[in-house]
DNA sequence: ATGGAAATGAAAATCATTTTCATTTGTGCT
DNA sequence: AGCACAAATGAAAATGATTTTCATTTCCAT
């Protein structure tokens, strides 16, 4: 069941940042490659469930994927307008949220944590 | 413009947690409120503007709603059984936020935090 | 009462994502 | 090579949330 199309892999990894679906597949038509776009999203939920890609949410809602290089739980500084992104440590926010969950009782709990704003180029 | 229709409001205040705009208006629609979706689309965006209402995003990417109690900046424990949420303050990641920004050199910074979890009572 | 602005909602349009299903491709076996 | 069968592929249709259109209704000030 292993569909991490390599092909796919190859245009994330040339994207650098995150990428929608959509625009994974129009770079590839645009570099001539013949795919369809379901075998995109398989791929990319695929990549996802290997947890070799993060996935997130434009404000709109759409997912957007990155390859990262670190597939231990990590969060992101990501540029919003031309997508490039950091990887960061989160040392702090895993504390915080330890912290919230015990205060108030919660068990079982994950959370979500990332910065969005201009990069340095930008 | 004022379209933060009251009986939208009011919905979101029995509603307690985080609901969706199809669920407000199922809800409204069960309890006998004549309204209509494109209506309940509305007044809920009127109420984000207003910052009277969060909103956030699902897994699935459908954009969830509340009516908080504090207009300011904060953050959310969400229970992932029965929705009940608690604001809470975000004092590390502020300055989590801050710091990871200035390091990299991004400008114009804001960020995403919240917890999911286990209510005490789930 | 009258006119114009704002609000409303039904229906259509949009758009990302998923599902269906027929076809193609890959792999091991003879 | 020839065959069988599983996995992968992709076009087209279906789904579902959200937005847009546009005609109608409700409000308000004069
Ligand atoms: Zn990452
Ligand atoms: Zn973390
Ligand atoms: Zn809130
Ligand atoms: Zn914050």
């Amino acid at each position: 069941m292993s569909r991490s199309n390599p092909r796919v892999v190859s245009v994330l990894e040339r994207a650098g940042g995150f990428a929608s679906a959509q625009e994974v597949y129009r770079l590839m038509q645009r570099e001539g490659e013949s795919i369809g776009l379901t075998t995109v999203y398989r791929s990319l939920q695929s990549l996802v469930n290997d947890k070799i890609v993060d996935v997130l949410r434009r404000e709109d809602g759409e997912a957007i994927y990155r390859l990262c290089g670190d597939t231990h739980h990590h969060h992101h500084l990501v540029c919003k307008s031309c997508g490039d992104t950091v990887e960061i440590e989160g040392g702090a926010i895993e504390k915080w949220a330890k912290t919230m969950a015990q205060e108030f009782g919660f068990r079982d709990v994950g959370h979500t944590a990332e910065i969005f704003g201009l990069c340095p180029k930008c």
